[in-house]
DNA sequence: CTATTTTTCGAAAACGTATTCGGAGGTATG
DNA sequence: CATACCTCCGAATACGTTTTCGAAAAATAG
């Protein structure tokens, strides 16, 4: 390994001047810090991370901290796009990425802990459990931090227009002619209570009799409950005439116990996604979804994460949104307005 | 950030007596280490990784390269799995996980340079263009490698069980009566070979008649090739009673195509995908395929690196072959065998 | 030519840790 | 009682880098 140390005596100059050649500073002349640069690449030179780093203390990497109950973790849809975007642009920017976890080294550590010991200069947070001691430990550490789909008021955040999204599809059901528009939404979390409400609120606004029987809880992804809620709407006895699921997975649990049912999409019932994975736009019937820009998120993440970090103290926490864009597909039908 | 120093000065302990305690040395006595340990607990010591790593140049931390040409990267279904295997078990066994990527800095440096800079102690590699010089290089860097789904002779591996995988699909289709089978293979890699040879050499052995217009390229995860590739096996004179995908996706294009001539799975043509992804369990009629255990792979992987990493010189790469399991489906129609 | 400024460089200290080696004190051995 | 042997601890050094500060040399000003 080739330090600077050796760089030094090959072209007898001082550590210090070549130190201070190699990162560009201003009081080395020219020609020096060309000589000690070419030497430098001719002997395979390359900065040790660590020692820089403990000098420093800036490690220019970046913690992730990517869990969820279920386990999907990294192979769930929405968030290994988040990590995509997020990956890549923070590379562009300059620095790598690294995944916190709460072990170290075989032992327990928590979350803050693991992000000290690594001394990462930064952290995003997406699909965790928010109410969790040691993730609001985390955000809480002073380590600059960008949350998705959630705010904390101490820290930025990026997050997918929910709100948006379902007003959306909303209004595009209504214009399809539909009156009756049932939400089977995820379990209470922000984003669901997000939801919820502007599911509410674009019914009030459209005019849109909204029985509570029309909201019926399921479970993100999971294909059995959404059926569950599905049958439950079937069963009453003004039925809806489309059905908003909380995301393309639920979509398909929806969508299997209807034509169980003998029914078919979109002529006996309309049928609406959310997230837009790939597949939604594979199958047949082409699904109505409404595709959230998560690689964007990712990217967006990055740069918020960027500016915290750099700003320092001075930094104000953005919330950024990020619109979707509604997919049309073919599983809603062109309705003729009842009276 | 309270140092070993500071735990030094507050117990009345030299820095070196104080290291040693905390790591466990046998040089130090049972109390002292357990007032060493006392203090450091209340004073809310943390190790700092880059000084140890610089002094010990072990960074426990392990490099993990994901590319594909693709840009899937981190949303590839099957990766994303591997890589959440090998995340868990990683962790469990003590070391973390940073990507890999050709900048660093803001700068350009080799995947290479990038693994010295940070001192990984071993590096995974997966789904990537295996050809790449660059990634050639750090296979020969002498970092401890293990790779995915292809083989260097010079460091370990974890491969799916392709050979076998294919071998199944093919076998069982035979055993539900199916003479004339075809395969839609993916793009010419290592892992096509070994499942061309497979489905060669199976159909041999079971005495099947294999015109070669039955091998038909495509293009893995691309239902857009998918369908043409079983368009053209449709329209042959004797078209096949029963079509194998490279992948899940690739499936789906392949049945759009069908079902877009009037034809019924498995009614009119019965059709087998590869890797056995979450939505292919969900959808009717179920698709019969064949999982891959990739987050077992990961955590394979994870537990070869170590041996690697651990075993130092003395270390003989592993070759892992990892099998898979058929997920029996409704696709694939029970015929009597003619004649 | 002197005085002042600017440019260019290096010595030294520091970041937090691990490790080597020797010494002090005690215990067993003869 | 002398010797050998453990046990336990600390001083010192090193890992590779950045940064401060002062000094020497060169350039400019007066």
């Amino acid at each position: 390994m080739v330090t600077i140390k050796m760089i030094a005596k090959s072209c007898g100059f001082s550590v210090a001047t070549v130190s201070k050649a190699l990162n560009g500073a201003a009081d080395v002349s020219a020609e020096t810090a060309e000589r000690i640069r070419k030497a430098a690449s001719e002997m395979g030179y390359l900065p040790n991370a660590a020692a820089r780093s403990l000098k420093t203390s800036r490690s220019y990497n970046f913690g992730v901290l990517f869990e969820d109950d279920a386990n999907l973790g990294l192979t769930h849809r929405f968030f290994s796009h988040i990590l995509n975007g997020f990956k890549h642009r923070a590379e562009e920017l300059g620095y790598d990425i690294s995944f916190i976890s709460d072990r170290v080294g075989g032992a327990d550590f928590s979350y803050t802990e693991h992000a000290r010991y690594r001394n990462f200069d930064g952290i995003v947070i997406a699909s965790v459990d928010y109410t969790d001691h040691a993730v609001v430990d985390l955000v809480n550490s002073g380590i600059p931090v960008v949350t998705v789909d959630y705010v904390f008021d101490n820290c930025g955040s990026v997050l997918s227009d929910n709100v948006g999204g379902v007003r959306d599809l909303v209004t595009y059901a209504y214009r399809m002619g539909h009156r009756r528009i049932a939400f089977v939404h995820g379990e209470d979390t922000a984003v669901t209570r997000h939801r919820v409400a502007s599911f509410c609120r674009t019914c009030r606004e459209l005019g849109l009799e909204q029985p509570e029987e029309y909201l019926v809880p399921a479970i993100y992804m999971d294909p059995q409950t959404a059926g569950v809620a599905t049958a439950k709407l079937l069963e009453l006895p003004k039925p809806p005439s489309c059905i908003l699921y909380p995301d393309d997975i639920s979509y398909i649990g929806g969508m299997n116990e209807i034509e169980r049912r003998g029914l078919s999409i979109p002529g006996d019932i309309s049928v609406m996604g959310y997230d837009g994975i790939d597949v939604s736009q594979m199958f047949h019937p082409k699904m109505t979804t409404l595709r959230q820009d998560a690689d964007r998120m990712g990217e967006l993440a990055a740069e918020e994460l960027v500016k915290a970090v750099e700003e320092g103290r001075g930094y104000i926490p953005g919330r950024i949104v990020v619109p979707g864009k509604l997919l049309e597909g073919e599983t809603v039908a062109k309705l003729k307005v009842e009276s």
